[in-house]
DNA sequence: TTATTTGCAAATGTTTTGCACACAT
DNA sequence: ATGTGTGCAAAACATTTGCAAATAA
């Protein structure tokens, strides 16, 4: 089976909380109130967001951090492993999404809805490898974003074609 | 045979001045000395660039044009498909590379020295569109970017881990 | 106690925009 | 002629930084 499916993320809050104290704790940093809102806002529902929305989320939970707060703990988050940045095409703000308990995973995005689908192929992902190998090229993390039409839309799509040309 | 080199880049100025004069004929759209000066620049000997780059090259060959016209042009460069738009990760500046004659190909990126190596293989290619046809998505197109450590940069590491040891 | 962290506001760096003048067709 | 394109300078963004005050350990 070259395929899985995408687990929900949910329950790892406990889990992100406490890996985030060690990785503060093991370089001699602080878990501040600001920092523990910010793992809070980031692991109770949210999947892809970027830093303002994460400032209006802990701000939502009535608790408060700054922007650059919101900057400087980001930093820390990815430093930690526990969240990654990603860029999706040519938009202007860093996108961000949580890591721990999901596993890696690449992007279909529809240029029509804006909508991001998370797939995985394990076949995909040994091809890549394989590539990589052949370059003498040691992978670390990698990004594979797929842009396009979604089901949806290219259903959509079919249907406004038929109705104009009817 | 999976894999295939990357042709060089070179030869293709005439054909992309014809294909963007084409490209804003199409619109309406004027061929300002700016606009060719843009197409020179990209198209005579440069691979990935970002829009301060661009600049300075266009001034470099006496031609010359405003910030503001170089991200005017670039806009239409994208759309008529001479060039494409990348995000390197994390980098604050987006860059670009031309794309007329020069087949899809991905990128492995180093994360010591930051050299960008472009790579190609079939079969990755053939299972990317197998995983998008398996969820209904119409690909358009895709960006590949693996982070990772170059060849060279691998070698110099051991070598220096084997000093430090030594 | 004291080094770290915070908020604020100012600085940065990239990209976009408004407008008067210049120009390609 | 006339609608487009240009340069300039200012605006708009996201992000980072300096610093005095606040705080976790």
């Amino acid at each position: 089976m070259p395929e899985r499916a995408i687990p929900r993320r949910e329950a790892f809050l406990d889990a992100a909380l406490e890996h985030f104290g060690r990785f503060l704790a093991g370089k001699g940093l602080r878990y501040t109130s600001e920092r523990r809102a910010v793992v809070h806002a980031v692991f109770e529902k949210h999947r892809h967001f970027e830093a303002d929305d994460l400032m209006l989320w802990v701000r939502g939970r009535k608790a408060r951090a700054s922007r650059a707060t919101i900057y400087r703990t980001l930093e820390l988050l990815v430093s930690s492993g526990l969240v990654r940045q990603m860029t999706f095409g040519d938009k202007s703000a860093q996108h961000y999404e949580q890591v721990l308990g999901i596993p890696h995973h690449d992007h279909l995005i529809c240029l029509a809805c804006g909508r991001v689908q998370e797939v995985f192929s394990a076949d995909l992902e040994r091809e890549q490898e394989a590539l990589c190998a052949r370059h003498g090229f040691e992978v670390h993390h990698h990004n594979l974003e797929v842009f396009g039409l979604c089901r949806r839309c290219r259903a959509a799509g079919a249907t406004a074609r038929k109705r104009g040309r009817g």
